[in-house]
DNA sequence: CTAATTATTGACTACTTGTTCCATAACTGG
DNA sequence: CCAGTTATGGAACAAGTAGTCAATAATTAG
């Protein structure tokens, strides 16, 4: 019995996410925000808090948006290591674009560091989620016999989580195309046998 | 014939180094700065131009001597491929210091991505210097039969690049060693057959 | 329709930002 | 010692910052 919000909030959330990922939390003045989702200063207020609040929902959905895209692209695939090649590859296809040339995750690491608890949480959590899903996939793989036994999961895991995370400083960095298929082929290779 | 400084340039770029590492471009005011350094404000603008143009320096600073002691780690091996590994291992064992939890080379191409062409140049110069030492490195290792014939030197260096910027994220992020640990073995197992 | 409740709008505030001005201090070649 | 030059310190400034206020608009339960 109010009334009612003139805006759809994970609509214009998806817009803070762009400018945060672009410019990063420091960069980003609330100026931008408003002009950028099209909403007043006080619905901002209103809605998500203050500038702190609002990304970090924003860096909560897009971890979340950015880990689930990535394990339905792994689960598309034939095969537990397809699985993984897939994911790799993935980040290589979209090269380039917009959308991967800044992830506001690894963006948020560099930024914060250890110095936010709250920042730091949210990124453990999708962190942790993908790892998981990697050491899965890569311990059924052991089990096919697609890999190598001498391979451990979870350190494995951590090492094909680690060449994404360079994929995209890579990209960000503006690196050539054939520096992203080059670091996922050597990615691949240490799996492979 | 005129009044000397009263501060060693080098010395409180150094420490400059220290601010922007840890908070960043945008995160760091002139306040930040100034107290840091121990200096007056006029003495700053006066010694380094603007912000923008001591964080430029800065940038260049760090780089160029970070390059220079992983090389120096590089030269020490008694071999080529162990030159490749003394590199990696170098950032294990310097894992958690103060020094290694923010590199402020990954901090700036995630902060400016492509937009910024004075942080571009100085990123590339050095990359390029880096990739270039990993890549003679990895052939004379090919050459001597301590890796495999299939590897393309100038790829492999790029991955083992990227594997080095992963571990900063990673230690950025406050990762356990154990995770550098693992990232390092599986970056030297693609390597190594 | 009315009352209650929430959203919107735009002006406003207190503060921080990067940068500059200016008077003074320290130095050196002549 | 003097004149010229550069460094320093502190005050000052205009622009930008995050966040708030108060009046108005839109909604719905009764």
């Amino acid at each position: 019995m109010a009334r009612p919000r003139n805006f759809n909030e994970d609509q214009v959330l998806d817009i803070a996410i762009g400018v945060f990922r672009e410019k990063g939390y420091e960069g980003t003045s609330t100026e931008d925000l408003v002009s950028a989702m099209g909403i007043g200063r006080q619905s901002l207020y209103g809605a998500f808090g203050d500038k702190r609040s609002l990304y970090l929902a924003a860096l909560r959905r897009y971890n979340t948006q950015s880990v689930t895209e990535l394990l339905d692209v792994g689960r598309g695939a034939s095969s537990p290591m397809k699985a993984i090649e897939a994911i790799l590859i993935h980040f290589v296809r979209h090269h380039g674009r917009p959308e991967a040339a800044a992830c506001m995750g690894v963006n948020a690491i560099c930024e914060f560091g250890t110095s936010d608890e709250d920042v730091l949480s949210i990124t453990r959590q999708s962190g942790k989620l993908l790892e998981q899903s990697l050491a899965r996939w890569i311990n059924e793989a052991r089990g096919k016999g697609e890999i190598d036994k001498t391979i451990e999961p979870k350190a494995a895991a951590q090492f094909v989580a680690a060449a994404l995370t360079a994929l995209k400083v890579a990209a960000r960095g503006g690196a050539a195309p054939a520096t992203s298929r080059n670091i996922v082929a050597y990615t691949l290779r240490s799996l492979s046998n």
